[in-house]
DNA sequence: CAACGTTTATAAGAGAGGAACACAAATCCT
DNA sequence: AGGATTTGTGTTCCTCTCTTATAAACGTTG
């Protein structure tokens, strides 16, 4: 059915195989032999073969397990090497930018975040706070990884084939070249993929986090606006562009009022931060000093900002039972803002879809918090950085040529 | 990512190259020899080896081209039998009972269509009934080819995995085991598949029909209630147990009326076929001849139908408008209802669009109407029905052995 | 300390597609 | 009409990759 079932032969094989296995321990961390030889289903002639080329590239390194228990030879540990690959993830948030290195195997070796006001920027100035962000984690390093590639998570709408931000409006940014501008200011060392936010901390929460293990998951992060990312099947649904997971701009109330996208009653009108701090007495500018307090209101059990967070569990749970009979996942994982409400508007969003949902798609699904907090996004830009090694390590491993001598 | 993606080898190769050249001659038909070179990317030798095994099994026949036009030795025409694999497909609509006997190649070779009326049936009258279809079908073919599997189209909410009807509030129906119910009135002959009207519909709509060489799908259905069919990706997204894309009840009215499901203001109490009677001035209960009726009507330019069509194309805006931000669909293909009365709303709906869709998004999709008519999900469902010999053909051929017996 | 169970190590085997070459069958051009 | 050109088939040998088989290694357990 997809395109790429087509035209297999021997190295599609080795290339399949060497991606699951890298990615396997990736995603789980150091694993036996033996362990991976269970969960690839390869034998272990396949596995022993195919780990000797990762190691003499250095991508894992081979180390003797703890003789606990078990009977029968120790397999030895494989464990992926975080120095010796790693990625630049970098992000564009509402209110701060950040910059992290993430090794091989999702080791976070360093991370920088630094608050941005809320107002409009132009272009070239968020790049070049990035670059710099960036470049203090290049010189802070030590030793001689390979980086494999930069990602980028923007809180906006992202093409993904080249990375053109077609509109940010927390940045009053339109059609914006984020990629190009950024590999004109990095220079061409790696390729650059830029993504929207909600679907980079998606991937980030289904790879390790709260989601971890789901194949049907719809990740929904409250910010300013309200961003989604879907993971079905297993894999990130991003639709043809992309653009794939805007839920904050479903229509919930055709009378409702108007939203910054242009059209009116989109469900990020109704449960975005404006409106909790609206509805619990707030100024709509207040930020995140405001968010702040709202919660230490409710927490303190505050009458009114108990029921703002009635009204937005409300209309969350409207927006989310269309979702949920639209795409009947396994889960849900609430970010940002929604994430840390949870506690406050989880009964009546739960009721909510029950009400709403239709049975059997609503009995399936399970809400939680995301467990990856502030960091999601930006974890995520990490995966999507590290996709090109994990889907064909061989371009990574040394030429076979030279084993043949080197072993003879 | 995903979990297939595990423990490949030569005999995967072997399935995968298979399954992609009979999937190309069942979906595009006849193509010569050189073409499907061309299409797969396998070398001559291998294209010929493969295809002189479904030659062996009789899947396909090969046969003297045309001598048209192009220089160079011609290339054998390889054509799929139609006679030699078939399926049976069945469909439960809203007001008729259908079935078919599709063969390999999507060659429909026997269809028959009853009418039912519009009231609540139960399981055990639907089977029987089915049953007898099928059985005429079985009947009066000629020919001894071999039935791969029966696929099931019904008007509900359906469980892939066991063919359970969770709800089908068209027949009263409530957890019916439709498939363990059909297996136990034909016998154990072949493997049966249940799925969602729409679901099928889009599936059909994508192979076969206008939704064609896109990877991107949404597949809209107006019926009584409406119903959503989603391709990702190039494959149907079903969700976590085939209950995905039940676009009828996203909710788009928070004072809207109430709906079957249980909820308030679903789409489909907005743009379902009771609400363009209602807004027409027939009688919800008017059923086919009252549709018919509405449609005569705007087609004379009656002023009052007009208006009733320009209502529904608004409420049919807003609620694609929220699923194209969701998906970021290639297409939007409008089915049964939706699909007859397309010229009518087409204005309005586009409109709304414009209005209320991300622009990036709104850019890229276009609306069309079906192609396959009232038959999309039976052909869908004789789709489904195809699915595992498309994916796994060497189930269906000679075992090697014999062959280089017979070739010694 | 010897038996046992599990895993590693190594070599031989089998399955599948690729590359190269000779030959075949059309069309095109003179 | 006849040869050049083009495209494709048939066939053989080669390469790649995983599996199977067998022996050796290693730690536990009684």
């Amino acid at each position: 059915m997809s395109r790429d079932s087509v035209g297999q032969r021997s190295e599609t094989v080795r290339r399949a195989n060497l991606s699951a296995i890298l990615r396997e321990l990736h995603v789980s961390g150091p694993l036996s032999r033996s362990e991976l030889v269970a969960r690839t289903g390869l034998t272990r002639s396949a596995i022993r073969g195919l780990i000797g080329e990762f190691v003499a590239a250095d991508l894992v390194g081979e180390e003797r397990a703890d003789p606990l228990g078990a009977p029968g030879r120790p397999s030895p540990l494989v464990r992926p090497n975080s120095q010796r690959a790693f990625v630049i993830a970098l992000e564009i948030a509402v209110d701060s930018l950040a910059a992290a290195r993430v090794g091989l195997g999702g080791q976070v070796l360093d991370l920088r975040r630094v608050d941005r006001p809320r107002r409009h920027f132009a272009p070239a100035e968020i790049v070049a706070d990035l670059v710099r962000l960036a470049a203090a984690l290049q010189r802070d390093r030590r030793g001689a990884g390979e980086l494999i590639g930069v990602g980028v998570a923007v809180v906006g709408v992202a093409r993904r084939s080249d990375g053109l931000v077609t509109t940010a409006p927390n940045l009053g940014w339109h059609n914006v070249p984020l990629r190009d501008l950024l590999r004109a200011a990095l220079g061409p060392a790696a390729p650059i993929a830029v993504a929207n936010e909600a679907d980079l901390g998606a991937l980030a929460e289904a790879r390790r986090g709260a989601a971890r293990g789901s194949d049907d998951v719809l990740f929904v992060s409250g910010e300013v606006g309200v961003g989604g990312g879907i993971i079905a099947n297993g894999n990130p649904m991003t639709g043809v562009a992309g653009y794939g997971g805007e839920v904050g701009h479903i229509a919930v109330n055709p009378d409702g009022r108007p939203c910054r996208c242009g059209s009116i009653g989109c469900w990020e009108t109704e449960v975005g931060e404006g409106a909790l701090l609206v509805r619990a007495g707030h100024s709509v500018d207040g930020g995140r000093a405001a968010v702040d307090a709202v919660l230490r209101e409710a927490a303190a059990g505050s009458r009114g900002t108990l029921d703002a967070m009635e009204a937005i569990g409300h209309w969350l749970g409207i927006g989310l039972a269309s979702l949920v009979n639209v795409l009947n996942p396994r889960l849900i994982v609430l970010g940002g803002l929604f994430g840390r409400i949870h506690p406050f508007v989880r009964e009546r969003l739960e009721a909510e879809l029950d009400r709403r949902a239709l049975q059997a798609s609503r009995e399936l699904v399970r809400i939680v918090p995301a467990s990856l907090g502030v960091d999601a996004p930006l974890l995520g830009a990490a995966e999507l950085a590290f996709e090109p090694l994990l889907a064909d390590p061989s371009r990574w491993l040394p030429p076979r040529d030279l084993l043949v001598l080197a072993s003879a």
